[in-house]
DNA sequence: ATCATATGTTGCAGACAACAACAAACCTCG
DNA sequence: CGAGGTTTGTTGTTGTCTGCAACATATGAT
């Protein structure tokens, strides 16, 4: 039989079973039990087949403190199934092997200089680890769209096959994403933010960008050029050929160290500071109202150097989201940082990859 | 055996099947076989299965000129799956009850006068037909999410239980949906918007909305409140207690008479008449970039009055749009006007009730 | 008329998950 | 400390399903 019926049915429920370890963490056979509403037999056969295969690893006689017989508890093996994750930015490069169950099995990190190209430097860093891995993700800042770069004002890279010359630099394929998406990805399932249902996530490194994820799943084409939001028509003239583009008007505050020295000129009275604050702030109030009202997020997360301007412009970001989203859709709608820092993206890029590696197993 | 094993696997060819045929019309069972990757064998099991059931009906026999045996042809039997597809509009009401494979089985239409309750009036012109079908769907213009129109200009609801209502109303469950996604659906499956992977369907009514649709299906929240993207910063007043919102500055073009009058006058030499055309398509050029930016559609389709609009301003509407958009998403996409003229949302809402239908078969 | 070709049909085998009965391992209570 | 209750793992059985192969059927080509 080339491809026997129910074959399917035993991939679907192995692979249902690993992403729920995976995503979840250890757990008895009787809770996968109940989770995945499979028989305790049906659980039984997969669990023996999966640590045979190497994949699970089983521990027996955890008394519970509860009456019955105890049972077995089952955790993933990391080693068994890998991610090879990579986070590119203009100033440098970080990977990290994930394993299954989310563990970070390596990880490194190197600066890159101004005319490195960083995808020369994905090769280096990863060496020979990235071939291992079962799935590898890099992301970047930028306007992704099925492997290739659209518009990256960081990278300063126009419709770049980033997938190709990854595979050609590494040998080995890659997927990639944006940051931010990778980011909202990383926060849903590592973070804090499982509960938000459509996730924003406003990426501020050299460019501004945003990523979207409905249920803990990226979008196609949910990255969003956040930069590129016209907030001022026939406004300051963009790298990217626009006029009035938030990046452009928000020029003074391309560099995160920009925003700790604008707050703390303005904590002195620094009146210039505290407007200049208070403008960039309503820029990006305005940028996100358009943002909000044609994606309808429940939670949007400022992150990168977003993070440090939205806890120095909370007020004003908000007053002008106020002023440009209708009530309904600003009264669902959380304001947060995220918790995972700059490790986001990186994290997100390797439950991309498992996503995929699940996928794929059905 | 409660739930034995397999059927499950049965439940979902049988879906799969039924789906095909409703999508693309009638088929052989060699065609069948192909389409859905199963044995002859499996096929004839199910095919002879369904047409027990009373879903299919086979006609054999069929000479089609090449060698072999004719494969016998099999075809839906509209009557028996129903879905039962309302329009609501401030004005009148449609109802249509449509069968498997697309065709429309019953249709209706009624007038309202200002002050009547859409709701009640669905149930007089369904009467008892739409507790037959298996699924019913209301489209309506405004920002539906799960049964509720949070928000609607046109009928001037705000956070009301639509599904709730409709269901007191005719003693049975309905789905609701907007009508820009509606319809957005509608182009795509009865249409001939097939190949777009990302669909934005503009809807002209007395508000403005849109509906996003990604490759064919709905999402959760893809309805958009077009009208009520701020595209002058602190300029009119809107009825939503916003300022500048898309729908305040092209107030003057509300109705779609309007419209036709000012493109006489225009197309006579009426200078005035021609700058308020130029503008509202700037004004809509301007709002549509925004939301190209956060959605990156590859098709846009101009529907209710927004289509006369589009037609009469389609170069300042480009124009706003190129000032306004990375060139990457605008080279990508496509400007037009629907083919199913105002039939759109009927049909898209149907199609959304088939697509729930199959889903719960599976 | 015969052969090649394409398709429907039938019997069989492999696979799988639910079920039920049994075994194992814990707790509690007297 | 032992009996009973409880929860869980294990094993053999069963019903269902799909793919396969062989056969039957219906057409066109030679």
């Amino acid at each position: 039989m080339a491809l026997p019926p129910a074959v399917e049915l035993r991939r679907r429920n192995r692979a249902a079973l690993l992403e729920q370890l995976h995503r979840h963490g250890p757990q008895t056979r009787a809770a996968l039990t109940e989770a995945l509403e499979l028989n305790r037999s049906t659980i039984g056969a997969l669990a023996t087949d999966l640590a045979e295969s190497g994949h699970l690893q089983e521990t027996t006689g955890q008394s519970t403190g509860s009456a019955g017989r105890p049972s077995t508890l089952v955790a993933c093996v990391p080693q068994s199934i890998t991610v090879a994750a990579v986070e590119i930015r203009a100033d440098r490069l970080r990977f990290a092997l994930v394993g299954l169950g989310g563990e970070v099995l390596e990880r490194s990190e190197t600066a890159l200089e101004d005319g490195d190209d960083p995808v020369s430097a994905v090769a280096v860093i990863t060496g020979g680890k990235a071939g291992d891995a079962v799935d590898a993700v890099a992301a970047m800042p930028g306007l992704v769209d099925e492997g290739t770069v659209a518009h990256s004002t960081e990278l300063g890279w126009v419709d770049r096959d980033v997938a190709a010359d990854l595979e050609a630099a590494t040998g080995r394929e890659w997927q990639v994403v944006d940051t931010a998406t990778a980011a909202a990805v990383g926060e849903w399932s590592r973070g804090d933010a499982h509960e938000a249902r459509k996730l924003l996530y406003l990426h501020g490194g050299r460019g501004l960008t945003a990523g979207l994820v409905i249920e803990g799943r990226s979008q196609r084409g949910g990255s969003i050029q956040l930069g590129h939001i016209v907030v001022e028509p026939g406004g300051r003239e963009c790298a990217c050929g626009l006029r009035g583009c938030l990046e452009a008007e928000m020029e003074a505050f391309v560099f995160a160290e920009d925003i700790e020295n604008a707050t703390l000129a303005a904590g002195m009275g620094d009146a210039a500071a505290r407007d200049r604050l208070r403008r960039s702030g309503e820029d990006l109030g305005r940028a996100l109202g358009a943002v909000v009202t044609a994606t309808g997020p429940d939670e949007i997360l400022f992150g990168g150097w977003l993070r440090e301007l939205y806890l120095s412009t909370a007020a004003p970001v908000r007053s002008a989201l106020a002023e440009t989203t209708l009530p309904h859709l600003r009264s669902k709608l959380r304001l947060r940082t995220p918790v995972l820092g700059d490790e986001g993206a990186l994290m997100g890029a390797a439950e991309t990859g498992f996503a995929a590696v699940f996928d794929r197993m059905r």
